[in-house]
DNA sequence: GAGTGGTCTAGACCACTTC
DNA sequence: AAGTGGTCTAGACCACTCG
């Protein structure tokens, strides 16, 4: 083994295990966008020190983890999470499914607030950021959303000019502020709609509706966002699939 | 590569594939059982005549699919799905979330019976055995099930003394009829409680329910069993994990 | 101590994509 | 044709479990 192989976390942990912490570290450093090939197994491979076969499985890894993306014979590139609107996977889609139409996201406020402490205590601060928006799926809302963000990574973030924001938030954070959602933990339940959220989804009141509380992480396991989502119960549908 | 490798399904798949696929049919036709260790990787090379890395590479497919479990210095084993009992995972459990409280099976009634039309088309077949049973824990009825089986691989299900049957269902399956259970998938919605099931599960007449349809697949993916549970929404509760 | 799975090497050839 | 990832070899040594 080189001694070409980073430091970092380096409790001796497999060499395939090190060679995959410093390629996250660089994806998450920005080093590589969308369209570009990561370096070939061939490079990482005099890059390392190590051989062919254990480079492939650093890669693997995050292959696995959902980071990168393989093609054969073209190479090796990021794969930018698409779960932003993954939120959808749980409600049943109207007949066609449509091959993907578009969610739409309507933000309806964006102010300095003090996250109550349940939310202080995940992303470790009560100076947020608080994003209210409704996301609709062909002009029909589905989805009343609560967001919150830590001041101090996301700051100016409510004074950003609605067009700059995409209707997707993640690509926007690292983007904009440089933060890259690794992975994202849903909680779901059923309850009673708010009055403000029976409102924006044209609900009766206390209407029955599904809760998803959302806590999204960076790689490194900070929290970077909590979100609490809410949509009508009886549209509701989750499939999950055991072995 | 040696000609010891079976011919079934062979579409000049990859070698780690083909043996991938012959040990999942000794799995499947039940050649060892949970205690036993399965062929040693330094046996499977030998007997394939595969190198050891394309060995790896087979069982470690069917630890990824959840069929084996491979532990280091012991050996490589059957791991027997869990998930007969997997329901309850989209459940809050009480506050001690107990370290394994142990499910309960009441069983209400079994019959042969022609499965409604849905039904019939999973199974693929609509002469069935039907199982109703309660689920409890703790003496407190959680979960209200309504099983459907193909009578033809269940054949006289419906009369086994009640003793025979254990609280999980899938090892019975296994051990009295040689019907394995691979893998399942379950859709949850929200809907109002039948009289039936709220009956049972002692709520008021059309209380707010979870309802879980599971459908379960034999190794070959042929449906073998179809059920609907039914459990309180407030006390249902689902984690998910996404990157 | 014997046997198991876990990691790793230093190559080879193949299938595929891109130019 | 050149370069990519996909498969595969024939070993090696290490960490762990078990009798």
């Amino acid at each position: 083994m080189s001694d070409k192989m980073p430091n970092t976390a380096d409790r001796r942990l497999p060499a395939y295990l090190r060679l995959r912490d410093e390629l996250a570290a660089r994806i998450a450093a920005g080093e590589w966008d969308a369209s570009e090939m990561l370096p070939s197994e061939n490079a990482l491979t005099r890059e390392s020190g190590l051989s062919v076969g254990t480079v492939r499985k650093a890669v693997q890894q995050l292959v696995d983890e959902g980071l990168l993306e393989r093609r054969q014979g073209a190479g090796t590139f990021l794969r930018k999470p698409a779960f932003d609107s993954s939120l959808f996977r749980f409600f049943a889609l109207r007949d066609g499914e449509g091959p993907s139409t578009i969610p739409v996201s309507r933000l309806i406020a964006r102010t300095r607030a003090t996250a109550p402490e349940a939310v202080a205590r995940i992303l470790g601060t009560s100076d947020c950021v608080r994003i209210e928006r409704v996301r609709l799926l062909q002009d029909i809302p589905w989805l009343s959303e609560d967001i919150w963000l830590p001041r101090a990574r996301f700051d100016g973030i409510e004074a950003v000019p609605e067009m700059e924001i995409g209707p997707l938030l993640y690509p926007f954070y690292l983007g904009r502020y440089g933060q890259f959602i690794a992975r994202a933990e849903d909680e779901v339940r059923f309850g009673k709609a708010t009055e403000i959220a029976a409102e924006r989804l044209n609900l009766p009141a206390a209407a029955p509706v599904a809760l998803i509380e959302r806590t999204a992480f960076a790689l490194d396991g900070q929290a970077l966002e909590w979100r609490l989502a809410c949509g009508a119960a009886d549209r509701f549908r989750y499939r999950s699939r055991i072995s």
